[in-house]
DNA sequence: AAAAAAT
């Protein structure tokens, strides 16, 4: 019996000793003597039977014809169900019955087999096989042996019995076959004693059942209200609410459609980008002025014009050192946390080389950028997009959750930059859609991030298909172990560049560490949260950042959240309503720790603790960014604060915990204010992060729209990535500030 | 723990 996983007890305790006497000496055990747990006659006792109970007809076996005939007129198939117990009770061997549901979640006709039941049940007290045969109608050699085969049958329950507990409720297919299924495998998981009762007290189980659990029977009574239901379930509620496409993808697995669904608008906004990017191309003449810094460093002087066109013309300083010595092919380690201007800095030196040689033959790229999340990817594919194409280069960003047919198409047409997330990558080799053999240029991006253990083993393996002898650039903010690995074994003589020393340098961010009571910690969020501006809240999991996201909204602070575990659309509407300030709270996982460039975040709060001083200063990287300010405020429970502590120290920051309350001046001076304490309606959460309409609305989309693009859309695609484009900042183009990364 | 591919 399976270890009862929500109620936490069994529910066995709930018998007294005198309910277990009473029910080994239920009606039924008398017949059967052998109930291996008393629950069933205790509960049976405990209810009365009603009218509903298919007790009376079970009596009257005998008369089976009328039976039948009952049966068939029976609309919900669910009774017969209860009145199984009878039928594990011919078979010898009661204890194989979950194999038996184990059966059925592996033939997904069963929820068919099951109206035509009712012919079955006649058949069950005669003919055994007959009934058999009639509803399997996909088992052939079956059909025709009648009790020979029973025996077989009854061994496969046996063996199957804990497989099928277990398929029950991991399942999707199964849940998706029966609109009831997830409650019910629920139930089943928690009354171990059901099973049991099954073979000797049908009815007593079943009084049971309904008594106990009333959200049950009803469901089974009403199954369109069940299904009902289970719109309501909020997990998946959100999910729907974010993905058009979903009721769609029902059919698949619950956990793909949340993860790795591939988005059609999560695809539209690519292209968009492309459009867009392309029609700025082409905008005026442009004249490099002599001190454009720029200019001197050697590259190529579409680059050079095409940078100052929007308004890049001083280098930072990660740029000025790395571009000579990259142009020159040497092998490159960067070091600099992300707003240092990496991927210009990688980016001019890689494409100013690819412009000169041949172009990429098909599915053989010649360089190769590898990021750790398709964020990043996006917006270094974003960043790098007008200078591609200034040059008559080709790129192609290569990530999960977009659709594989356009990458591989294009990979088809020939790429010579592809930018790419290691798994995706991996998975396009293995294809066959792409080979490495070619790249004469590869390019690791946040390094620090990709020598992690998880991305390790897939980073070696993409490095590894890579020709020996081509240039490499690694970036990262530190060098820890992993780094260093990279380093030793995959760059030869590198430079090194350093901006910064992986400690904080921003002079315009201000660090608060607060000591804080549990019970405050939701109270204290939501102040801090709450506030002009931007905030990015950072959690340490995926729950956390919806629970938190959640608690947000129901404070008055309209805040949502961002994670992998949302579909690449859902995430990009996230991000593109922050981005766009119609979100002002992000609550996000470490997914938005590294790279993600959104301007003006005044502060970062962090709800949970960073793991270590790097992501410390990657978190807080989000704010103060270019010069900015930014505060960054560190929740801390009193048993983090010596982590915490330690932290700060070595993330190079003078933040010393302190304690603090709800309603703090301390927390006021940061600009907090206390929230309304009037929920967001849900209702703004959709309109703010809904997708494109379905039904009725435009074709491709709401504004975002895949009509015609002309300038009027020069805002354009906004939850794909920071376009700010035409405002305060002018017309610094897509890469103005990502770029800079 | 998160992220990164799905089947």
């Amino acid at each position: 019996m399976p270890k009862n996983l929500r109620s936490g007890a069994p529910k066995k305790a709930r018998w007294t000793p005198d309910q277990k006497a009473a029910a080994k000496k239920g009606p039924k055990k008398a017949h059967r003597g052998q109930s291996s747990t008393a629950s069933g006659g205790a509960t049976y006792a405990a209810r009365p039977a009603r009218d509903g109970d298919r007790r009376p007809e079970r009596t009257e076996r005998s008369d089976r014809p009328a039976r039948s005939y009952d049966r068939s007129e029976r609309p919900a198939r669910t009774n017969e169900r209860s009145e199984r117990p009878a039928r594990s009770y011919d078979r010898t061997e009661r204890s194989d019955r979950p194999a038996r549901s184990y059966d059925r979640s592996e033939r997904p006709a069963r929820s068919y087999d099951r109206d035509d039941r009712a012919p079955r049940r006649f058949d069950r007290d005669d003919n055994r096989g007959p009934r058999r045969d009639f509803n399997r109608d996909d088992r052939p050699q079956r059909r025709d042996s009648t009790r020979d085969d029973r025996p077989a049958r009854r061994y496969d329950r046996d063996e199957n019995r804990g497989p099928r507990q277990y398929n029950r409720e991991d399942r999707p297919v199964t849940s998706t076959n029966r609109d009831d299924r997830p409650a019910r495998s629920f139930n089943r998981d928690e009354r171990p004693a059901r099973s049991f009762n099954r073979d000797d007290n049908r009815g007593p189980r079943r009084e049971f059942d309904r008594s106990d659990r009333p959200a049950r029977s009803f469901n089974r009574d009403d199954r369109p209200a069940r299904s009902f239901n289970r719109d309501d379930r909020p997990a998946r509620s959100f999910n729907r609410d974010d993905r058009p496409a979903r009721s769609f993808n029902r059919d698949d697995r619950p956990a793909r459609g949340f993860d790795n669904q591939v988005d059609p608008e999560a695809e539209r906004m690519e292209a968009d980008t492309w459009v867009k990017a392309t029609r700025k191309s082409v905008e005026g003449p442009v004249t490099v002025d002599a001190d454009n810094g720029f200019a001197g460093l050697g590259l190529t002087e579409r680059l050079v014009e095409r940078l100052a066109r929007d308004g890049i013309t001083t280098p930072f300083p990660i740029q000025s050192a790395t571009i000579p010595d990259a142009l020159a092919g040497k092998d490159v380690l960067g070091r600099g946390q992300t707003g240092s201007g990496k991927t210009l800095a990688f980016g001019l030196p890689m494409l100013s080389r690819l412009a000169d040689g041949d172009k990429a033959a098909p599915r053989r790229p010649r360089a190769l950028v590898l990021v750790p999340t398709r964020e990043l990817a996006m917006q270094v594919s974003d960043a790098l997009e007008p200078l591609v194409h200034v040059l008559g280069l080709r790129h192609k960003l290569v990530a999960g959750g977009l659709s594989y047919t356009t990458q591989i198409n294009a990979l088809n047409r020939g790429v010579d930059v592809l930018i790419a997330t290691p798994g995706r990558l991996k998975d396009l080799i293995e294809r066959e859609a792409v080979q490495l053999r070619d790249i004469q240029i590869a390019v690791l991006d946040e390094a620090d991030h990709m020598a992690d253990m998880g991305f390790m083993p897939e980073v070696t393996a993409i490095l590894d298909q890579m020709p020996e002898g081509g240039q490499r650039m690694l970036f990262s903010a530190t060098l820890d172990k992993g780094v260093d690995k990279l380093v030793e074994g995959y760059l030869t003589d590198p430079v090194t560049h350093s901006t910064d020393d992986a400690k904080a340098s921003v002079t315009t961010m201000e660090h608060h560490v607060l000591l804080i009571d549990p019970m405050h910690k939701k109270t204290i969020t939501a102040e801090v949260a709450n506030r002009e501006g931007r905030t990015v809240v950072f959690v340490r999991t995926k729950l956390g950042a919806d629970r938190v996201a959640l608690q947000l909204r129901e404070q008055g602070v309209f805040a949502a959240a961002l994670h992998g575990g949302l579909n690449q659309g859902a995430r990009n509407r996230v991000l593109g309503a922050f981005r766009d300030g119609s979100l002002p709270v992000l609550v996000a996982t470490d997914v938005a720790a590294r790279g993600i460039h959104v301007d003006d975040v005044s502060v970062v709060l962090q709800v949970d603790p960073p793991a270590d001083h790097k992501d410390y200063l990657h978190r807080s990287g989000r704010t103060a960014r270019a010069g900015d300010k930014g505060t960054v405020v560190t929740l801390a429970l009193p048993h983090q604060r010596r982590t915490m502590e330690r932290m700060a120290r070595e993330a190079g920051i003078d933040a010393m915990p302190t304690k603090a309350v709800p309603g703090d001046e301390r927390l006021a001076a940061t600009g907090a204010v206390t929230p309304s304490g009037i929920p967001v309606p849900e209702d703004k959460v959709r309109r703010v992060l809904e997708g494109p309409k379905r039904g009725g609305g435009r074709p491709s989309g709401g504004p975002r729209g895949g009509g015609p693009r002309g300038p009027r859309q020069g805002g354009g695609n906004r939850s794909y990535r920071d376009d700010r484009s035409g405002g305060s900042r002018g017309d610094r183009g897509s890469y103005s500030r990502a770029a800079r990364d």
